[in-house]
DNA sequence: TATGAATGAGGTTTCATTCAT
DNA sequence: CATGAATGAAACCTCATTCAT
């Protein structure tokens, strides 16, 4: 009730940010959002507008500092599998905190597949100058097994999306309750790269 | 004009399967299924009560098929290796007409986890009576390297579903259109076996 | 409550027509209509889709027919001041029906000047290709005082429609009741004729 | 960013006064007239306790100089022709920089025909005790055709208020910029005049 | 079996207004 | 004086669903 110091818009946005990607109740509105927050209906769109806007200002700002990340770790000199390592221990752990945002993204994509044009533009660029040279100089050298780059990056993919976006379904198919599932997940970090490389990582 | 005697159940039954797990529009809008099928949108409450009987009607006609041909090949005497590469022919040839079933499972089960209950009931019975024990015979043969039955199979859920889930994703990511993608989609039955036991499949 | 022939349609408009062009009530809810019309606010939405549309339709039946007689009386051969004479009839019987429609326009087109623009391209034409020549004409024949074209127009434009406009205000002020203003505003046509052209009107 | 003791108010009242009669956006938002004043919104409940009042306040003031010449014109011991002479003057003069006061009056008297009672009262009075003798006395002596007092200020008050009214429409339909506008209505003055009593003004 | 009409519940958004500092 | 924050009321619109024929 005694505002300190703005803090509320800050409130509304961890609380969307908790309903969405971590509940993983993308269609909640603006009312559920208002009451889990404890606040007025109205300061939701007196703070950020438009729920749709509200939504967009919390994704990017989920996703910024991973995507930060990510780019800083292929633009490196390392190795190319320890590109992947790291790669594979930055999504996981800043993942295992917001497990729906990969959902969100499928959605949004399925929903109006222009969105973030620019975005995917600037992806598959990265793929074919970036990873396409690497993996195939990999290859070449014997250090990988013969894999298309498609298939290399869906399996990488897959194997690090999906136990997010499927969270639910996983865990009561193997009765994992919370804790044995963020343990699950840090696990997958090693399995993933042994599947990929077959052989395990190094630290 | 004239309506085939009881077609048109099967009509907007169809039409409802297309919309919801081809094109992916799991909200889908009572009117929107009416239109595409070109009939009243009542219609659809007289033959299917609700928009949510419907969605579950098409779903279960949809996954009923699979669901069987699963439980057959996990049935039968094959050996470990070919009963894995056998579902993922069928897993893969029939998602690929309806790909957008995976996601609305997820969507399901995350929205309501007690749905399905008995279903996972099952399932994790099946995990632990059926593929674990033969997981673990063959890990002690050698003839896998070994692996905890939970990361075997998110392995495999992970490479097979999320090709789907996240479809309109991978395509823009690799300029794929519809023909190259389900061609790519095809070539994952393969690529998955060798992933997941470190060896070409048989045939 | 029993539905004839869809007359919910035009009972709608016709409530919509009467509050917003008989009661002035511009601003009127879909709400205020629907009570005023004794049926479900959505269904307002249902046949007309929006607010803005009802009173777009609305407005448009309207005046459609003014219009056309409108153009009529121009387009023929009588003589200039027979023109005047017969618009200011039907300009004065139709709209004495609809006093608020002129208000509408007004409020519309200092609202969003750019609405109707194509209307008022054509009135633009009209004027100085028909009205100005003729008016030219009768003043070079002295059957008119000298006098530009702007002021004519506004002068009669403004005898037509201010007492429309600002109906309840002259009301008040001269102590009329309905009735009165009625035959008020039908004793104008005559009045009108005579204050533009300083004679009496011939029947 | 210091502003000047109690100047605010005045800033206020002149923002609001532009918007509403010099643009003839009457439905401005609190918000748009405290953005045009450069204020926060607040303020104009602390200063003016609410909306509806600021605008009363606004329009007393812009009228109350027009009502107190008007009533002086009248009260003198003028002929008749030229206090409506110098009444043509001072109304257009004043309303000239205010067009939309008219429409807002009208606006008014249209939503709430009781509001300004005691005005409208005096009004009548004057009408009848003051315009109506001097007018029946002018026609007796043959200084005017015979015209019904509601019709003569019907006429007068038409052809001073419909061009304010009506701005926008004329300024379109004429192809009248704002300086073309502004001296139009100075014409107007002696038009009127003309029209009214069929003869020129003396000056 | 089929349909146009009708409804109620609920969602987003806007706005004047008030509160607390 | 002035302001950012907060609120309640109300507006528009959409949708699944039901009704009556």
């Amino acid at each position: 009730m005694v505002p300190e110091l703005a803090q509320t818009e800050k409130l509304i946005k961890d609380t969307a940010k908790g309903i969405f990607f971590q509940k993983g109740h993308l269609s909640a509105t603006t009312q559920e959002i208002a009451d889990a927050a404890g606040v007025n209906r109205a300061l939701i769109h007196y703070y950020f507008r438009s729920r749709e806007h509200l939504l967009e200002v919390v994704f990017q700002e989920a996703v910024a500092e991973s995507r930060r990340q990510a780019a800083e770790i292929f633009k490196s000199s390392d190795p190319f599998k320890t590109k992947i390592s790291k790669y594979l221990d930055v999504f996981i752990d800043r993942n295992i905190n917001y497990p729906y945002i990969q959902n969100f993204i499928i959605t949004e994509i399925t929903r109006n597949p222009e969105k973030e044009k620019e975005y995917f533009q600037q992806k598959r660029e990265n793929l074919t100058k970036t990873i396409l040279p690497q993996l195939t100089e990999e290859i070449e050298k014997g250090n990988i097994a013969p894999i298309k780059m498609e298939h290399f990056m869906t399996n990488m993919m897959s194997m690090c999306s999906y136990p997010l976006v499927a969270k639910p379904l996983l865990q009561k198919m193997f009765g994992f309750d919370e804790k044995a599932y963020r343990n699950f997940l840090k696990e997958r970090k090693a399995i993933i790269y042994k599947v990929l490389f077959n052989e395990e990582p190094e630290d």
